[in-house]
DNA sequence: GTCTATATTGAGATAGAC
DNA sequence: GTCTATCTCAATATAGAC
Protein backbone atom coordinates (compact mmCIF):
# COMPACT_ATOMS: atom_id res chain seq x y z
CA UNK A 1 0.00 0.00 0.00
CA UNK A 2 3.23 2.00 0.40
CA UNK A 3 3.46 2.16 -3.76
CA UNK A 4 0.41 5.44 -5.30
CA UNK A 5 -3.12 3.87 -6.36
CA UNK A 6 -1.63 5.45 -9.85
CA UNK A 7 0.52 2.64 -11.37
CA UNK A 8 -2.62 0.44 -10.90
CA UNK A 9 -4.64 2.81 -12.74
CA UNK A 10 -2.17 3.65 -15.11
CA UNK A 11 -1.71 -0.26 -15.42
CA UNK A 12 -5.37 -0.99 -16.08
CA UNK A 13 -5.69 2.07 -18.35
CA UNK A 14 -3.06 0.61 -20.62
CA UNK A 15 -4.22 -2.56 -20.90
CA UNK A 16 -8.10 -1.58 -21.58
CA UNK A 17 -6.55 0.63 -24.54
CA UNK A 18 -4.16 -1.97 -25.89
CA UNK A 19 -7.63 -4.21 -25.83
CA UNK A 20 -9.28 -1.87 -26.92
CA UNK A 21 -7.01 -1.13 -30.09
CA UNK A 22 -5.94 -4.50 -31.27
CA UNK A 23 -9.79 -4.66 -31.94
CA UNK A 24 -9.30 -2.06 -34.32
CA UNK A 25 -6.37 -2.93 -35.78
CA UNK A 26 -7.69 -6.39 -36.54
CA UNK A 27 -10.88 -4.87 -38.38
CA UNK A 28 -8.60 -1.79 -40.40
CA UNK A 29 -5.06 -2.25 -39.88
CA UNK A 30 -2.08 -0.31 -38.52
CA UNK A 31 -2.11 2.74 -40.86
CA UNK A 32 -6.32 2.22 -41.51
CA UNK A 33 -7.07 2.36 -37.80
CA UNK A 34 -7.63 6.24 -36.13
CA UNK A 35 -6.69 7.16 -32.49
CA UNK A 36 -10.75 8.40 -32.40
CA UNK A 37 -12.06 4.76 -32.65
CA UNK A 38 -9.66 3.41 -30.10
CA UNK A 39 -10.68 5.89 -27.81
CA UNK A 40 -14.51 5.40 -28.45
CA UNK A 41 -13.88 1.33 -27.94
CA UNK A 42 -11.94 2.04 -24.67
CA UNK A 43 -14.48 4.94 -23.59
CA UNK A 44 -12.20 7.22 -23.25
CA UNK A 45 -11.21 10.98 -24.50
CA UNK A 46 -8.94 10.79 -27.72
CA UNK A 47 -5.98 12.78 -25.59
CA UNK A 48 -5.96 9.87 -22.78
CA UNK A 49 -4.45 7.63 -25.43
CA UNK A 50 -2.23 10.12 -26.17
CA UNK A 51 -1.09 10.59 -22.74
CA UNK A 52 -0.90 6.99 -22.01
CA UNK A 53 1.37 6.09 -25.28
CA UNK A 54 1.88 9.46 -26.85
CA UNK A 55 1.83 8.48 -30.50
CA UNK A 56 -0.02 5.78 -32.58
CA UNK A 57 3.38 4.08 -33.52
CA UNK A 58 3.86 3.37 -29.61
CA UNK A 59 0.80 2.14 -29.11
CA UNK A 60 1.01 -0.24 -31.64
CA UNK A 61 4.33 -1.43 -30.82
CA UNK A 62 2.85 -2.17 -27.31
CA UNK A 63 0.31 -4.42 -28.62
CA UNK A 64 2.84 -6.32 -30.99
CA UNK A 65 4.79 -6.76 -27.81
CA UNK A 66 1.77 -8.17 -25.77
CA UNK A 67 1.19 -10.57 -28.63
CA UNK A 68 4.81 -11.47 -28.90
CA UNK A 69 4.61 -12.44 -25.34
CA UNK A 70 1.65 -14.57 -25.42
CA UNK A 71 3.99 -16.44 -28.24
CA UNK A 72 6.72 -17.40 -26.32
CA UNK A 73 4.54 -19.38 -23.88
CA UNK A 74 3.39 -21.74 -26.74
CA UNK A 75 7.67 -22.40 -26.98
CA UNK A 76 7.85 -26.20 -25.61
CA UNK A 77 11.05 -27.87 -24.04
CA UNK A 78 12.67 -30.04 -25.83
CA UNK A 79 16.54 -31.58 -27.04
CA UNK A 80 17.98 -34.07 -28.61
CA UNK A 81 16.33 -36.97 -26.07
CA UNK A 82 12.88 -35.72 -26.30
CA UNK A 83 10.40 -38.06 -28.03
CA UNK A 84 9.27 -36.06 -31.23
CA UNK A 85 5.88 -37.80 -30.82
CA UNK A 86 5.53 -36.14 -27.61
CA UNK A 87 7.01 -32.93 -28.72
CA UNK A 88 5.51 -32.40 -31.74
CA UNK A 89 1.97 -33.14 -30.34
CA UNK A 90 2.20 -30.74 -27.44
CA UNK A 91 3.82 -27.95 -30.01
CA UNK A 92 0.57 -28.39 -32.38
CA UNK A 93 -2.14 -28.67 -29.45
CA UNK A 94 -0.17 -25.65 -27.87
CA UNK A 95 -0.55 -23.35 -30.52
CA UNK A 96 -3.77 -24.78 -31.63
CA UNK A 97 -5.51 -23.64 -28.56
CA UNK A 98 -3.82 -20.48 -29.02
CA UNK A 99 -5.21 -19.84 -32.39
CA UNK A 100 -8.73 -20.99 -30.53
CA UNK A 101 -8.06 -18.49 -27.98
CA UNK A 102 -6.74 -15.41 -29.24
CA UNK A 103 -7.73 -15.37 -32.63
CA UNK A 104 -7.17 -11.59 -33.33
CA UNK A 105 -3.62 -11.73 -31.73
CA UNK A 106 -2.31 -14.00 -34.79
CA UNK A 107 -4.23 -11.62 -37.21
CA UNK A 108 -2.27 -8.45 -36.34
CA UNK A 109 0.25 -10.79 -36.30
CA UNK A 110 0.05 -12.02 -39.66
CA UNK A 111 -0.84 -8.68 -41.37
CA UNK A 112 2.13 -7.51 -39.40
CA UNK A 113 4.04 -9.53 -41.53
CA UNK A 114 2.14 -9.77 -44.52
CA UNK A 115 2.85 -6.28 -44.56
CA UNK A 116 6.25 -6.49 -44.80
CA UNK A 117 7.00 -6.72 -40.99
CA UNK A 118 7.83 -2.97 -41.07
CA UNK A 119 7.82 -2.99 -36.89
CA UNK A 120 9.17 -6.33 -36.09
CA UNK A 121 11.85 -7.05 -38.74
CA UNK A 122 14.23 -7.05 -35.86
CA UNK A 123 12.62 -9.84 -33.81
CA UNK A 124 12.62 -11.52 -36.26
CA UNK A 125 16.01 -11.70 -37.67
CA UNK A 126 17.08 -12.15 -34.46
CA UNK A 127 15.59 -13.83 -31.58
CA UNK A 128 12.78 -16.18 -33.83
CA UNK A 129 15.96 -17.24 -36.45
CA UNK A 130 17.32 -17.74 -33.48
CA UNK A 131 14.48 -20.50 -32.09
CA UNK A 132 13.90 -21.82 -35.22
CA UNK A 133 17.68 -22.55 -35.68
CA UNK A 134 17.62 -24.55 -32.05
CA UNK A 135 14.97 -26.60 -32.68
CA UNK A 136 16.16 -27.19 -36.35
CA UNK A 137 19.27 -28.41 -34.72
CA UNK A 138 17.53 -30.70 -32.32
CA UNK A 139 14.93 -31.76 -34.70
CA UNK A 140 17.98 -32.83 -37.10
CA UNK A 141 19.32 -34.85 -34.53
CA UNK A 142 16.47 -36.39 -34.37
CA UNK A 143 16.40 -37.81 -37.59
CA UNK A 144 19.95 -38.70 -37.79
CA UNK A 145 19.04 -41.54 -34.55
CA UNK A 146 16.48 -42.79 -36.60
CA UNK A 147 13.28 -40.94 -34.67
CA UNK A 148 11.57 -39.53 -37.34
CA UNK A 149 11.65 -39.84 -41.54
CA UNK A 150 14.56 -37.12 -43.15
CA UNK A 151 12.62 -33.95 -43.94
CA UNK A 152 13.97 -30.40 -43.49
CA UNK A 153 13.26 -29.59 -40.29
CA UNK A 154 12.68 -25.59 -41.01
CA UNK A 155 9.90 -26.59 -43.32
CA UNK A 156 8.33 -28.58 -40.65
CA UNK A 157 8.27 -25.93 -38.47
CA UNK A 158 6.93 -23.60 -40.79
CA UNK A 159 4.26 -26.34 -41.64
CA UNK A 160 3.28 -26.59 -38.11
CA UNK A 161 2.72 -22.59 -38.15
CA UNK A 162 0.41 -22.41 -41.29
CA UNK A 163 -1.87 -25.00 -40.58
CA UNK A 164 -2.42 -24.01 -37.26
CA UNK A 165 -2.54 -20.18 -37.33
CA UNK A 166 -4.76 -20.81 -40.09
CA UNK A 167 -7.49 -21.20 -38.19
CA UNK A 168 -6.79 -18.36 -36.59
CA UNK A 169 -6.69 -15.89 -39.29
CA UNK A 170 -8.88 -17.24 -42.13
CA UNK A 171 -11.32 -18.18 -39.56
CA UNK A 172 -13.74 -15.85 -41.42
CA UNK A 173 -13.57 -18.23 -44.89
CA UNK A 174 -13.47 -21.39 -42.85
CA UNK A 175 -16.38 -20.93 -40.57
CA UNK A 176 -18.55 -19.56 -43.89
CA UNK A 177 -17.21 -22.52 -45.85
CA UNK A 178 -17.98 -25.15 -42.75
CA UNK A 179 -21.26 -22.71 -42.46
CA UNK A 180 -20.69 -22.48 -38.63
CA UNK A 181 -21.38 -19.80 -36.65
CA UNK A 182 -18.01 -19.75 -34.59
CA UNK A 183 -15.51 -22.85 -33.60
CA UNK A 184 -16.36 -24.98 -30.12
CA UNK A 185 -13.66 -26.88 -27.89
CA UNK A 186 -15.07 -30.39 -30.16
CA UNK A 187 -14.38 -29.14 -33.21
CA UNK A 188 -11.14 -27.32 -32.14
CA UNK A 189 -9.86 -31.23 -30.76
CA UNK A 190 -11.11 -32.90 -34.24
CA UNK A 191 -8.77 -30.18 -35.68
CA UNK A 192 -5.97 -30.79 -33.35
CA UNK A 193 -6.28 -34.75 -33.80
CA UNK A 194 -6.23 -34.19 -37.72
CA UNK A 195 -3.08 -32.04 -37.33
CA UNK A 196 -1.37 -34.32 -35.16
CA UNK A 197 -2.17 -37.26 -37.49
CA UNK A 198 -1.38 -36.21 -40.60
CA UNK A 199 1.88 -34.84 -39.29
CA UNK A 200 2.99 -37.40 -37.24
CA UNK A 201 1.97 -39.91 -40.10
CA UNK A 202 3.73 -38.05 -42.50
CA UNK A 203 7.03 -37.90 -40.48
CA UNK A 204 6.45 -42.45 -40.13
CA UNK A 205 6.07 -41.80 -36.09
CA UNK A 206 3.89 -43.93 -35.01
CA UNK B 1 -9.28 -1.17 -86.70
CA UNK B 2 -13.02 0.15 -86.74
CA UNK B 3 -13.13 0.13 -82.55
CA UNK B 4 -11.95 3.78 -81.47
CA UNK B 5 -8.62 3.70 -79.82
CA UNK B 6 -10.33 4.49 -76.40
CA UNK B 7 -10.99 1.39 -75.50
CA UNK B 8 -7.63 0.07 -75.80
CA UNK B 9 -6.13 2.87 -73.92
CA UNK B 10 -8.87 2.44 -71.23
CA UNK B 11 -8.05 -1.35 -70.75
CA UNK B 12 -4.33 -0.32 -70.46
CA UNK B 13 -4.67 2.36 -68.19
CA UNK B 14 -7.14 0.20 -66.25
CA UNK B 15 -4.43 -2.60 -65.58
CA UNK B 16 -1.57 -0.03 -65.04
CA UNK B 17 -3.84 1.33 -62.04
CA UNK B 18 -4.70 -2.25 -61.22
CA UNK B 19 -1.37 -2.60 -60.63
CA UNK B 20 -0.02 0.18 -59.00
CA UNK B 21 -2.88 -0.04 -56.58
CA UNK B 22 -2.30 -3.82 -55.99
CA UNK B 23 1.45 -2.55 -54.45
CA UNK B 24 0.27 0.02 -51.95
CA UNK B 25 -2.76 -2.20 -51.31
CA UNK B 26 -0.34 -4.88 -49.85
CA UNK B 27 1.95 -2.62 -47.95
CA UNK B 28 -0.56 -0.63 -45.99
CA UNK B 29 -4.27 -2.68 -46.58
CA UNK B 30 -7.53 -0.97 -48.20
CA UNK B 31 -8.19 1.99 -45.42
CA UNK B 32 -4.54 2.78 -45.26
CA UNK B 33 -3.99 3.25 -48.57
CA UNK B 34 -4.28 6.41 -49.79
CA UNK B 35 -5.63 7.40 -53.85
CA UNK B 36 -2.66 9.71 -54.44
CA UNK B 37 -0.43 7.16 -53.28
CA UNK B 38 -2.02 5.01 -55.89
CA UNK B 39 -1.67 7.68 -58.35
CA UNK B 40 1.70 8.35 -58.21
CA UNK B 41 2.86 4.61 -58.57
CA UNK B 42 0.82 4.65 -61.51
CA UNK B 43 2.25 8.20 -62.87
CA UNK B 44 -0.72 9.40 -63.70
CA UNK B 45 -2.83 12.16 -61.76
CA UNK B 46 -5.29 11.15 -58.79
CA UNK B 47 -8.09 12.41 -61.04
CA UNK B 48 -7.40 10.04 -63.14
CA UNK B 49 -8.15 7.32 -61.03
CA UNK B 50 -11.32 8.76 -60.03
CA UNK B 51 -12.18 9.03 -63.34
CA UNK B 52 -11.49 5.34 -64.01
CA UNK B 53 -12.88 3.59 -61.06
CA UNK B 54 -14.82 6.47 -59.77
CA UNK B 55 -13.92 5.96 -56.03
CA UNK B 56 -11.56 3.37 -53.81
CA UNK B 57 -14.31 1.44 -53.33
CA UNK B 58 -14.49 0.07 -56.41
CA UNK B 59 -11.05 -0.12 -57.32
CA UNK B 60 -10.40 -1.97 -54.79
CA UNK B 61 -12.82 -4.83 -55.63
CA UNK B 62 -11.66 -4.76 -59.02
CA UNK B 63 -8.02 -5.71 -57.59
CA UNK B 64 -9.65 -8.44 -55.88
CA UNK B 65 -11.79 -9.81 -58.46
CA UNK B 66 -9.06 -10.13 -60.88
CA UNK B 67 -7.05 -12.23 -57.76
CA UNK B 68 -9.88 -14.18 -57.54
CA UNK B 69 -9.39 -15.12 -61.32
CA UNK B 70 -6.31 -16.27 -61.09
CA UNK B 71 -7.32 -18.39 -58.39
CA UNK B 72 -10.22 -20.11 -60.30
CA UNK B 73 -7.02 -21.44 -62.89
CA UNK B 74 -6.10 -23.68 -60.10
CA UNK B 75 -9.05 -25.59 -59.44
CA UNK B 76 -8.00 -28.51 -61.06
CA UNK B 77 -10.30 -31.41 -62.59
CA UNK B 78 -11.00 -34.10 -60.17
CA UNK B 79 -14.30 -36.78 -60.21
CA UNK B 80 -14.68 -39.98 -58.38
CA UNK B 81 -12.20 -41.91 -60.83
CA UNK B 82 -9.34 -39.88 -60.51
CA UNK B 83 -5.95 -40.62 -58.79
CA UNK B 84 -5.80 -38.89 -55.33
CA UNK B 85 -2.12 -38.93 -56.19
CA UNK B 86 -2.07 -37.60 -58.87
CA UNK B 87 -4.78 -34.69 -58.28
CA UNK B 88 -3.56 -34.08 -54.97
CA UNK B 89 0.35 -33.55 -56.27
CA UNK B 90 -1.34 -31.16 -58.88
CA UNK B 91 -3.21 -29.47 -56.60
CA UNK B 92 -0.22 -28.48 -54.22
CA UNK B 93 2.11 -27.50 -57.10
CA UNK B 94 -0.37 -25.31 -58.84
CA UNK B 95 -1.07 -23.39 -55.60
CA UNK B 96 2.61 -23.72 -54.84
CA UNK B 97 3.63 -21.98 -57.87
CA UNK B 98 0.83 -19.54 -57.45
CA UNK B 99 2.32 -18.63 -54.46
CA UNK B 100 5.64 -18.38 -55.70
CA UNK B 101 4.78 -16.17 -58.80
CA UNK B 102 1.78 -14.10 -57.55
CA UNK B 103 2.27 -13.50 -53.45
CA UNK B 104 0.97 -10.10 -53.38
CA UNK B 105 -2.53 -11.02 -55.07
CA UNK B 106 -2.35 -14.13 -52.25
CA UNK B 107 -1.55 -11.50 -49.58
CA UNK B 108 -4.14 -8.99 -50.70
CA UNK B 109 -6.55 -11.81 -50.07
CA UNK B 110 -5.45 -13.27 -47.22
CA UNK B 111 -5.38 -9.48 -45.49
CA UNK B 112 -9.09 -9.15 -47.01
CA UNK B 113 -10.19 -11.93 -45.23
CA UNK B 114 -8.20 -11.67 -42.07
CA UNK B 115 -10.22 -8.10 -41.65
CA UNK B 116 -13.35 -10.31 -41.65
CA UNK B 117 -13.88 -10.23 -45.86
CA UNK B 118 -16.02 -7.29 -45.78
CA UNK B 119 -15.79 -6.90 -49.31
CA UNK B 120 -15.87 -11.07 -50.33
CA UNK B 121 -17.96 -12.39 -47.76
CA UNK B 122 -20.88 -13.12 -51.02
CA UNK B 123 -17.88 -14.56 -52.98
CA UNK B 124 -16.73 -17.08 -50.00
CA UNK B 125 -20.37 -18.00 -48.96
CA UNK B 126 -21.59 -18.83 -52.34
CA UNK B 127 -18.81 -19.81 -55.05
CA UNK B 128 -15.89 -21.01 -52.70
CA UNK B 129 -18.71 -22.85 -50.35
CA UNK B 130 -19.50 -24.69 -53.41
CA UNK B 131 -16.62 -25.09 -54.64
CA UNK B 132 -15.38 -26.64 -51.31
CA UNK B 133 -18.27 -29.06 -51.20
CA UNK B 134 -17.80 -30.52 -54.53
CA UNK B 135 -14.26 -31.53 -53.91
CA UNK B 136 -15.39 -32.86 -50.33
CA UNK B 137 -18.00 -35.33 -51.83
CA UNK B 138 -15.24 -36.31 -54.36
CA UNK B 139 -13.22 -37.07 -52.26
CA UNK B 140 -15.11 -38.22 -49.81
CA UNK B 141 -15.63 -41.38 -52.45
CA UNK B 142 -12.04 -41.96 -52.69
CA UNK B 143 -12.59 -42.92 -49.14
CA UNK B 144 -15.07 -45.27 -49.45
CA UNK B 145 -12.59 -46.97 -52.35
CA UNK B 146 -10.08 -47.23 -50.25
CA UNK B 147 -7.89 -44.60 -52.08
CA UNK B 148 -6.74 -43.07 -49.25
CA UNK B 149 -7.08 -42.85 -45.14
CA UNK B 150 -10.51 -41.58 -43.59
CA UNK B 151 -9.94 -37.75 -43.35
CA UNK B 152 -12.22 -34.81 -43.27
CA UNK B 153 -11.38 -33.98 -46.80
CA UNK B 154 -12.66 -30.25 -45.76
CA UNK B 155 -9.97 -29.86 -43.39
CA UNK B 156 -7.23 -31.30 -45.55
CA UNK B 157 -8.29 -28.65 -48.16
CA UNK B 158 -7.50 -26.09 -45.86
CA UNK B 159 -4.41 -27.94 -44.86
CA UNK B 160 -3.17 -27.63 -48.55
CA UNK B 161 -4.53 -23.86 -48.67
CA UNK B 162 -2.85 -22.92 -45.44
CA UNK B 163 0.83 -24.68 -46.70
CA UNK B 164 1.11 -23.27 -49.55
CA UNK B 165 -0.24 -19.71 -49.11
CA UNK B 166 2.07 -19.41 -45.96
CA UNK B 167 5.21 -19.60 -48.39
CA UNK B 168 3.56 -16.35 -50.17
CA UNK B 169 1.94 -14.50 -47.61
CA UNK B 170 4.58 -14.73 -44.61
CA UNK B 171 7.25 -14.82 -47.31
CA UNK B 172 8.50 -12.02 -45.04
CA UNK B 173 9.37 -14.10 -42.03
CA UNK B 174 10.32 -17.26 -44.12
CA UNK B 175 12.96 -15.45 -46.44
CA UNK B 176 13.99 -13.56 -42.60
CA UNK B 177 14.64 -16.80 -40.70
CA UNK B 178 16.31 -19.20 -43.71
CA UNK B 179 18.75 -16.06 -44.00
CA UNK B 180 17.73 -15.38 -48.07
CA UNK B 181 17.02 -12.78 -49.98
CA UNK B 182 14.47 -14.30 -51.91
CA UNK B 183 13.04 -17.84 -53.01
CA UNK B 184 14.23 -18.95 -56.61
CA UNK B 185 12.89 -22.26 -58.31
CA UNK B 186 14.98 -24.21 -56.66
CA UNK B 187 13.92 -23.65 -53.31
CA UNK B 188 10.39 -23.99 -54.62
CA UNK B 189 10.28 -27.24 -56.14
CA UNK B 190 12.46 -28.52 -52.79
CA UNK B 191 9.24 -27.15 -51.08
CA UNK B 192 6.40 -28.86 -53.46
CA UNK B 193 8.33 -31.83 -53.01
CA UNK B 194 8.38 -31.96 -48.97
CA UNK B 195 4.60 -30.89 -48.57
CA UNK B 196 3.69 -33.27 -51.40
CA UNK B 197 5.25 -36.04 -49.63
CA UNK B 198 4.07 -35.05 -46.10
CA UNK B 199 0.69 -35.00 -47.35
CA UNK B 200 0.18 -38.01 -48.84
CA UNK B 201 2.49 -39.88 -46.48
CA UNK B 202 -0.45 -38.74 -44.24
CA UNK B 203 -2.90 -40.18 -45.96
CA UNK B 204 -1.23 -43.32 -46.68
CA UNK B 205 -0.97 -43.06 -50.63
CA UNK B 206 1.73 -44.30 -51.77
C1' DG C 1 -4.49 12.33 -14.37
C1' DT C 2 -8.50 13.78 -17.28
C1' DC C 3 -10.79 16.01 -20.93
C1' DT C 4 -12.28 20.07 -24.24
C1' DA C 5 -10.94 22.74 -27.83
C1' DT C 6 -8.07 23.46 -31.55
C1' DA C 7 -3.91 23.53 -34.72
C1' DT C 8 -2.38 21.31 -38.75
C1' DT C 9 -2.01 18.01 -42.16
C1' DG C 10 -3.69 14.76 -45.38
C1' DA C 11 -7.58 12.18 -47.07
C1' DG C 12 -11.40 11.19 -50.82
C1' DA C 13 -13.71 13.30 -54.17
C1' DT C 14 -15.11 16.66 -57.89
C1' DA C 15 -15.49 20.98 -60.96
C1' DG C 16 -14.12 22.65 -64.84
C1' DA C 17 -10.26 24.24 -68.06
C1' DC C 18 -7.78 22.06 -71.68
C1' DG D 1 -9.64 11.61 -72.02
C1' DT D 2 -6.44 14.36 -69.08
C1' DC D 3 -5.04 17.22 -65.37
C1' DT D 4 -5.03 21.50 -62.07
C1' DA D 5 -7.23 23.57 -58.47
C1' DT D 6 -10.22 23.15 -54.83
C1' DC D 7 -13.97 21.56 -51.58
C1' DT D 8 -14.93 19.09 -47.44
C1' DC D 9 -14.03 16.16 -43.91
C1' DA D 10 -11.34 13.29 -40.92
C1' DA D 11 -6.84 12.28 -39.22
C1' DT D 12 -2.86 12.86 -35.66
C1' DA D 13 -1.38 15.46 -32.22
C1' DT D 14 -1.15 18.96 -28.55
C1' DA D 15 -2.28 23.10 -25.52
C1' DG D 16 -4.18 24.21 -21.60
C1' DA D 17 -8.30 24.37 -18.36
C1' DC D 18 -9.87 21.47 -14.75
Amino acid sequence: MDKPKVGRIRERNSQQIIQAAQEEFVLHGFKGTSMQSIADRAGLPKANIHYYFKNKENLYNAVLEDIIEDWNVVLSDMDENSDPKEVLTNFIRNKMQLSYKKPKASKIFAMEIIQGAPHIKEYISKELRIWVKERVQIMQSWIDQGKMRAVDPMHLIFMIWATTQHYADFNTQILEVMNRREYDDEEIERITEFLTTMILNGLDIQ
